[in-house]
DNA sequence: AGTTATTTGTCCGTATGTATT
DNA sequence: CAATACATACGGACAAATAAC
């Protein structure tokens, strides 16, 4: 038999055919099933999808209108390749050298700063006195010029006052906190969720509607193994993917400290 | 003046008003931002999300379907709270002993096997020639009962014959692997992304459209750094947050050069 | 040249779902 | 529980661009 691939679509569940139709489609991109060339013509998706032609092109003029694919009269429609970007996560994780390799530029962008007590996670984070002043930085990085991540960034005020305005000319969190006395800093723990992306995240990370985010939430330390930084960032979850190296060093026991690149 | 809280809600999207607030609100629960009590009255909500009120009943009659909320009769509607687990990821990453002080009773339950060659990636990862024969597992872990991630895993066939059926017994990929003479694994790498959930993890996991799976890839390997392993893990995004956390091993001392941009 | 088949693009009308008043 | 406006989904028909023969 053909192929009837019932991929059932749910009807009345409040999401549009067109756009589940679309989903499924980027979908079939991302898990990289479907090359860099064309797709199935739309009587054949319709058929597919169990759906009419015309919703098959309200999927397709989404989706076009998102950069994914391109659609060319009496050729067919075609699938713009876009990789995942494979953001390292690790002891020593950093924005710029962790991307080095795959984006020619990096930039990092002040968004708004703020100084106030810290909130309750933040103070505990920090290991800070609950009411404690703390600097809160909004950030959004970006890898040749596409917003990847969108920051909040926690770090004490009585240590790291000017971190707003150094963070603005640099660009780095690296860099400022090296500007302040801080040489050298470590990652604590990371905490992985993923979500829609909420309203703001869609502007900053120039998303649509219904997009998802990896949100982390990192805790840094310095030499001293004093925290100096409480970080929550939300990657686009179509453009980055985490990657946790673990430094080879199978089982316990003599671990090797070094790293490698 | 009040609380105007424009919180935007898009039209034309494909997704419908209904299920934006509905989503909205689910997710304010997720964040903890809401304790476990009541929400603000409907028509406050309409004002709030800036629609009516008929659009805010249909969100919460969907929300009280899923058993998010419920609403009662002349007194409002109610917050049932639920947490989410938090999964461990390290070099030593095991399901049953990840979740132990989280969950009374944890479980994993074989849906079905199958013997054939190694796709490409599924050889790249477990370092055998191309179209060796490998072992496919498909499982679902809960905890108390509650399906938590939806995982395809990938043996070698030919040092791994049996495990399926060991698993089918054991429910425990680390008591399957230590029958068959792996004492001990380790986790090698994680690669970590987020999507919609497919069709099938719908099923498997008990989500309702639209949810979100945390897409993990991981290799494990043996004592003697040969893989065993490999595995992709789909967990539910609402029920999981993965947490990385570093053996406590702070700077390597000497300082770094290796990093900046 | 032309002719046909394939595929996307546009137009018509109609029924149902969604959202507001 | 209306009445209304708009978005969504379907069905059919034809035009326009492309490719192959």
């Amino acid at each position: 038999m053909g192929k009837t691939a019932v991929n059932t679509l749910e009807r009345r569940t409040g999401i549009a055919l067109w756009r589940q139709v679309a989903d499924q489609i980027r979908q079939g991109v991302i898990t990289g099933l479907q090359a860099n060339d064309r797709l199935p013509p739309e009587a054949e998706l319709a058929a597919r999808f169990g759906v009419n032609r015309h919703t098959v092109r309200s999927a397709i003029a989404a989706l076009e209108k998102e950069g994914i694919v391109r659609a060319e009269q009496g050729r067919g429609t075609f699938l713009n390749d876009r990789k995942r970007l494979r953001y390292p996560i690790g002891q020593r994780t950093r924005f710029s050298s962790g991307l080095q390799s795959q984006a020619r530029t990096r930039s990092g962008k002040l968004i708004s700063s703020q100084t106030c007590p810290a909130p309750l996670k933040v103070s505990e984070a920090l290991a800070l006195a609950s009411g404690a002043e703390v600097v809160r930085l909004e950030t959004v990085s970006s890898a040749d010029g596409v917003p990847v991540s969108a920051a909040t960034s926690w770090f004490e005020a009585a240590r790291f006052a000017e971190i707003a305005e150094i963070y603005g000319q640099t660009g780095s969190i690296t860099a400022s906190l090296a500007l302040l006395g801080v040489a050298d800093y470590t990652r604590k723990s990371t905490g992985i969720q993923a979500r829609h992306a909420s309203k703001e995240d869609l502007d900053l990370l120039a998303l649509s509607p219904g997009a998802i985010v990896l949100l982390t939430e990192a805790v840094d330390i310095d030499a001293e193994a004093k925290p100096v930084l409480f970080g929550q960032s939300r990657f686009a979850a179509d453009r980055v993917e985490l990657a946790i190296e673990n430094t080879v060093s199978p089982p316990p026991q003599a671990a090797s400290k070094e790293e490698m690149a």
